[in-house]
DNA sequence: GGCGCACTATGACAGCGGTCATAGTACGCG
DNA sequence: CGCGTACTATGACCGCTGTCATAGTGCGCC
């Protein structure tokens, strides 16, 4: 409650989703994470009791929220809202990373279920829930453009898997090629569903 | 060249593939590869000199000639080939796989890129290697079923892109609904790439 | 038999990981 | 002042990892 626990947990949750999209789940160490948020060693067992696993499942909630937060100012930014225009937004976030940053971060989420989520069950609930949290503000989004509500949800999916598989490509090769070139192709069908009204 | 290092050699290949599409790259020991593949410990530093740089590297090469390969195999079982077929065959291995073993893997390429590509310069090189040797027949197949040399790399990526993230989606979820979702929605957009003749 | 080569077998080592135990500080409150 | 609570500080422990060093086995070849 006080400003220092906003502070300092706060900032290892945000410390711990950044070196997991860096290096991976495994790879990330706890005194690594205390170092990178400037906070003591010590606070690790006294925020997180649950250990690692408690820090790495909140670390995936963050991002989901992250993510799904992300949509609505995304659309607040557009001047007229398009399914195409709003999925341009979503990877254009990560070309620009990509460009200003270089491809050292992928998504946390991703990180987690590729190299956690078989091993700690709760991980996996936890990053299909940050999956969740994100694509249902993304259908939400579609629905109130026009899409029909039967499809909407299956094309979140598809931006949302789209842009997964994009970020991995695009960080393999060092390009951000894949993502222009899924934001370009997926375009045409995604404002091709918008229901035509008059 | 004799028949023991086609066999132990290659299996160590293979064994740490499984596993680190499992487990992730950091989390696959180099003793558990070994175990995995009922290859002796010793035989480790034997065949692969360079450490675990080199073992990981080289699963994720055969990853990707696996995965190219497949693709040939694939629209030899097709009998119309169509983009949408093809993308729907390599959807269902997925949907394939998890309906019958269960959820635990993913793609160790995409494992590597995630939580070792960082790290190790050489492997995210293999990576990228890897996802090339895979969406060059994909590309290739497209052109031969009449889509522009122009767009079928690009959809190619898309159909990589779109598989990899469904995949994770669905991994997380412990539901393939993210493995047909992008195929139903995908196939009309791919055989619309075809050029219409005559 | 003797030599060389491919392969196997172990054991040790140094480093790092997460976690636990224990103690110390700061501060508000009565 | 005394006490409790929130937080910090360290150090130790044990398990595991990749890697190296060293020695041993089997087999073909002269």
């Amino acid at each position: 409650m006080t400003v220092s626990e906003r502070g300092a947990r706060e900032r290892m949750v945000f410390s711990a989703a950044q070196l997991i999209r860096r290096e991976g789940v495994a790879a990330t160490g706890m005194r690594e994470v205390a170092a990178h948020a400037g906070a003591p060693r010590g606070s690790l067992q006294h925020y997180f009791p649950g250990g690692k696993e408690q820090l790495v499942n909140e670390a995936v909630e963050w991002a989901g929220r992250y993510a799904g937060g992300r949509v609505a100012r995304f659309l607040a930014a557009l001047p007229e809202p398009t399914p195409s225009g709003l999925f341009a937004a979503m990877v254009r976030q990560w070309t620009d990373e990509y460009a200003s940053a270089g491809f050292a971060g992928g998504c946390p989420v991703a990180a987690a279920t590729v190299d956690w989520a078989e091993s700690t069950v709760s991980t996996r609930a936890a990053a299909a829930q940050a999956f969740a949290t994100w694509t249902g503000p993304v259908a939400r989004a579609l629905t109130d453009m026009g899409v029909p509500e039967e499809r909407a949800g299956a094309l979140a999916t598809l931006m949302v898997s789209a842009l997964e598989g994009a970020i991995l490509l695009a960080r393999a090769e060092q390009d951000v090629r894949p993502l222009a070139t899924v934001a370009t192709e997926l375009g045409p069908l995604l404002d091709a569903a918008v229901r035509r009204e008059g």
